[in-house]
DNA sequence: TATATTTGCATCGTGAACGATATAAACAAC
DNA sequence: GTTGTTTATATCGTTCACGATGCAAATATA
């Protein structure tokens, strides 16, 4: 008999990688209307909350590394969405800043947080319980971030 | 000033997408010592509970396509890890088996569950409330799942 | 001011994920 | 039995993630 901490089913990594991967693929559909993908829409959350940001806290705001981020950017830029260009008070920095179609997507997008949250919301997930969710997660986060130190 | 919903803080998608990806990590050096791969992991937890399994079982059981484990279980096999062998009942299934190396890296990685589990252990998530934990991230997985079709 | 170190970003290679498509075996309908 | 459909797997192309490495601008140190 397989020992208990090797079932699949104990897996707490398992469960966050399918949860994780499921809810992606919830908001393919919406997003790929506007030709993004999910990572490139967490870009224009971080954007449209502060634009002109340096690929660096881009990064450090997604919790990427910027050899992710720089051709996630560089891909967006291509589409039209963003700009980069060298920062002025530091050359090494590139200003990532939203261009005129990359702000109109927030309209276009307006109606995929209600859909994609109408379609977790199950039994034991509900706008009461979600916050006890969103603390075991934000302490799960900041634990394994602490422990890389 | 940005839409509530637009806040990268308010996300669960972001929460589960960065849950994820800093538990993989913490599993990457302990794995990384025996040459494997997160995803190449649970594919042993899926062999090691049962083994010889067509290549569609195996991707049922971790709810992902075949094309993404065909080429993860052709790397395996490349690493020695397991078989691939045409079915004799029928002859387009490839029946995966694992092989003496793998069925001893069980033993080589006896530690990794406690280790991991440790590492996530935090205020809010305690062997007492990991199971509500657990049925939330499954409900969210079923809801999801059926509402795929 | 010359040199060393750090910082910010980019490039490269590998391994997933996944949509689209292909192929052969099994099965069904006629 | 021939034809059509379904099923099991594989292949291809694109986009992440991420370790390793490179490079130039900024900063620290001698």
């Amino acid at each position: 008999m397989i020992k208990e901490e090797f079932k699949l089913d104990n897996q707490l990594c398992f469960r966050l990688y399918t949860a994780s991967r499921l809810i992606t693929q919830a908001y393919q559909p919406l997003l790929s209307e506007q030709g993004l993908t999910y990572p490139q829409y967490l870009v224009l959350l971080v954007l449209w909350e502060t634009d002109a940001q340096p690929v660096n806290d881009i990064a450090k705001r997604l919790l990427l590394e910027t050899n992710t981020v720089t051709p996630l950017l560089q891909r967006m830029e291509k589409a039209g969405i963003l700009t980069r260009a060298k920062g002025k008070k530091d050359a090494r920095q590139m200003i990532v800043s939203l261009t005129r179609k990359g702000k109109d997507l927030q309209d276009k997008l307006a109606c995929v947080p209600f859909k994609v949250g109408n379609a977790v919301m199950c039994d034991s997930v509900t706008p009461e319980t979600a916050p006890d969710l969103f603390r075991m997660l934000d302490d799960i986060i900041l634990q394994l971030r602490s422990s890389k130190e």
